[in-house]
DNA sequence: GCAATCTATT
């Protein structure tokens, strides 16, 4: 008995990583005569969940009949992270009826889990619960509290909590510093890290992490850049997370060399790292470089996942050159990777923006499940290459197979519109967006419905229309409507418009130099030069290069501006 | 003894 007791406890210490492992110790300790014993049941319902046989992990649960809280725990737990939330809801209410009272651990995944389920309905309920248990003052709560209100974007109920704690742990200050860095409050990160600091607590990576992730703008490259010295000096840097989180960082704020260099020092690169590296190289424009890492990811035997193959895709799409695409879709086809729907919207965001319509509507013809996003990809596509027609015909289709379009749907739709000329299709497709489908307009539909009205003369009525929005009206808005100007060679609003722009972002040169192309179409060269004058430093703009590639042959356009 | 709250890429 004794030599039972001292294996069985050798074999518990492993990592059980194989379900044939599990099964041979489950039917071992069914013959030692305990598995009635919670101890041994809660490790073997663990060892189960790991190896996502919930089944049997379910089984062996209702077969004890002395439950502790763990074993408890560990079976709420396991379907919470196999992401079936009812049946560890259901588990939860049970577990309320018995004697077993649920402990911080127990809660923790039920406010988890509300939040991945988007409950906010019941977490509320289950804070009351906390509460009345007593647990209100727990700091394993209230970090999970903190965590789930930041999810569901209700950072200042986060900091409710957060400040309700007497005595926050490390993880407590990791759960506010993120909740406020995934909302882009930095600043309030900032402000919480060095209190923290004041306090003696010590950072670890988390916290940096959760620092990081609030720098979203490349105007705070230098808040990222202090960071990075701190985490130099603290030694941070070897920390397989942080060092991911400063490639992305870097590469947020379009500073690639820098991205670069915390990647090829980090001594542990995994997906996330080369993903955020690459996607850098490819949201800044630089296709070549993304291409380049995505080839020699492959090279080092690595596989692509769905993501990483999107954001190569989109590295892709914005260049007219449909070659590099055409290879990944071979990738995709060989590594089985099309029936993937992210996959599939991207190529035929692709080959849409390649202008290679048959082959992006090939692709979206042949994907065996196609959700709304598919729907979106080729309705803006379509929209792209000129064709409104076949875009609402999409459209049409998407009501017809009862899917829900949203807000990315009437945009692709009016962006159609406006390359069409259709302004009565727009207008009409706009008062359905808002009466039909209850979606509230944002910053990019108005932008479209401006251009439209705008670029059919209705200038007075684009005007209108952005009067009518609340404060502040994104500059992207009047911006539209200064291009219809400039367009219809109005430049008794276009001067209104400009000074709106001017008021609201000083810094930007492109409004000034439009207004200035508008005043020397009306040969008002006196303001052509009042309004270059006042340009000086980093507002001159730089003479634009842009490019095409034509059967093979690099044709450069250079075009000076000044 | 066992369960164990907070991290990165679209």
């Amino acid at each position: 008995m004794f030599f039972q007791h001292h294996f069985l406890h050798s074999e518990l210490s492993k990592i059980f990583q194989s379900l044939s492992r599990t099964k041979q110790l489950h039917a071992l300790i069914i013959r030692t005569h305990l598995s009635c014993d919670p101890f041994y049941a809660t490790r073997i319902v663990r060892f189960y969940a790991i190896n996502n046989d919930i089944h049997s992990a379910h089984n062996l649960f209702n077969k004890t009949p002395q439950r502790s809280v763990f074993l408890w725990n560990s079976i709420i737990r396991a379907y919470a992270q196999a992401q079936n939330f009812c049946e560890a809801q259901s588990l939860f209410k049970t577990m309320l009826r018995t004697e077993t009272r649920p402990d911080c651990f127990t809660y923790a995944c039920i406010i988890r889990a509300c939040s991945e389920n988007f409950n906010l309905g019941t977490l509320r309920l289950v804070h009351g619960g906390v509460i009345v248990s007593g647990l209100g003052l727990d700091s394993i709560c209230g970090s999970a509290f903190v965590t789930a209100y930041s999810k569901f974007g209700l950072v200042d109920e986060a900091s409710v909590v957060f400040h309700g704690i007497p005595e926050p742990d490390l993880v407590m200050w990791n759960s506010m510093i993120s909740g406020y860095g995934c909302h882009g409050f930095w600043d309030k990160g900032l402000q919480l890290f060095s209190r923290m600091r004041n306090e003696g607590v010590q950072p670890d990576g988390y916290t940096i992490v959760g620092l990081l992730s609030g720098l979203v703008y490349s105007s705070l490259l230098s808040i990222g850049q202090g960071i990075h010295g701190f985490c130099l000096k603290s030694g941070f840097d070897f920390n397989a997370h942080v060092g991911s989180v400063l490639v992305s960082m870097y590469s947020r704020c379009k500073c690639m060399n820098s991205a670069y260099r915390v990647f090829s020092n980090l001594s542990q690169l995994d997906l996330v790292t080369w993903s955020a590296l690459i996607t850098g190289y490819s949201q800044s424009g630089d296709y070549v470089k993304a291409l380049f890492f995505f080839k020699k990811l492959n090279m080092q035997g690595k596989m692509a996942d769905p993501i990483l193959i999107a954001s190569v895709l989109a590295a892709v799409a914005q260049f007219a050159n449909v070659g590099p695409g055409c290879e990944i879709h071979g990738y995709v086809l060989r590594h089985g990777f099309e029936s993937d729907v992210m996959v599939s919207s991207s190529l035929i965001d692709m080959y849409l923006k390649c202008g290679f319509v048959g082959l992006g509507i090939r692709v979206f013809e042949i994907m065996p499940e196609r959700n709304i996003v598919s729907y979106n990809s080729v309705i803006s596509g379509l929209g792209l290459n000129g064709l409104a027609s076949q875009a609402f015909e999409m459209f049409e289709e998407i009501l017809e197979k009862g899917l829900i379009p949203d807000e990315s749907t009437f945009s692709a739709l009016l962006c159609a519109c406006c390359h069409g000329g259709l302004v009565k299709d727009g207008r009409e497709i706009f008062r359905r967006m808002k009466d039909e489908f209850c979606i509230q307009a944002r910053t990019e539909h108005y932008v479209y419905m401006v251009k439209l009205l705008g670029m059919d003369g209705e200038l007075e009525e684009a005007y209108n229309l952005i009067l009518s929005l609340p404060e502040p009206v994104d500059c992207g808005i009047w911006g539209a409507l200064l291009s219809c100007c400039d367009a219809c060679g109005n430049s008794e609003l276009a001067e209104i418009v400009a000074q709106q722009l001017f008021d609201d972002t000083p810094e930007k040169s492109a409004y000034r130099i439009m207004l200035s192309k508008i005043y020397a179409g009306d040969g008002r060269w006196d303001d052509v030069q009042k309004v270059r004058s006042d340009m000086t430093g980093d507002l001159r703009k730089m003479p634009g290069v842009s490019w095409i590639e034509a059967s093979g042959n690099q044709l450069l356009e250079r075009c000076i501006n000044s």
